[in-house]
DNA sequence: GGTGGGATTAGCT
DNA sequence: GCTAATCCCACCA
């Protein structure tokens, strides 16, 4: 079980959404396996299409949590990537639950393993991770794991839920799994 | 099995 | 004022 720390994250936010697959998330004693990831630049469909305070710690930092409050309900987190100056993040989208499934579970109001963290916003829900996560970097309260696991077939597709440049294949998933978000396994 | 709308607020225009 | 990197439930077939 190696963790990973920072540099990991100071390189292609592609590359290290594609990476990011198969490895270990860690909050609060839930541990899920990342199943699905998305890459974010500084393209269309980013929030750091335009330089806000929001958008800031894309720019700015890489190997940081950023979490974000979407449709008025829901919270998302990413990983932020690139060398300082160089925009970018990976939204982690969906996993396998691995420890802490009953709490995740509990924290979710469902049953189904496969209910758990099946979406961004889903996984979140079950991990608690909310807005005072925020601008940490990874390795504290949110830690990330290498353990070895061996991803067996990657799939690709457009970004979910995004109104521009859908022509960019950036989401990536463990082909064939349960554990990915509804709309394309 | 599939679809349509409502929840609810930060951030931008 | 409007929309969003979402989710869930009611309803129809």
């Amino acid at each position: 079980m190696k963790q990973i720390g920072l540099d990991f994250f100071r390189r292609d936010t592609v590359t290290v959404a594609r990476e990011l697959l198969g490895k270990v998330l860690v909050v609060d004693g839930c541990a899920v396996r990342i199943m699905e990831t998305e890459a974010y630049t500084a393209d269309k469909a980013s929030h750091a299409f335009t330089l806000t305070q929001r958008s800031e710690i894309m720019y700015e930092t890489y190997g940081h949590v950023y979490v974000y409050f979407i449709y008025g309900m829901y919270f998302c987190v990413n990983f932020t990537t690139e060398q300082e100056g160089s925009p970018g993040a990976v939204l982690i989208r969906a996993g396998e639950p691995l420890q802490g499934v009953a709490k995740m579970k509990e924290r979710r109001g469902v049953t189904r393993r496969e209910d758990v963290c099946s979406g961004p916003g889903k996984l979140c829900q079950a991990l608690g991770i909310e807005r005072r996560h925020n601008g940490l970097e990874v390795g504290n309260e949110v830690m990330l794991f290498d353990d070895g696991y061996v991803v067996g077939k990657m799939g690709r597709s457009r970004r979910i839920g995004i109104r521009d440049a859908k022509h960019l294949l950036w989401r990536f998933f463990v082909k064939g799994s349960e554990f990915v978000s509804g709309e394309k396994k």
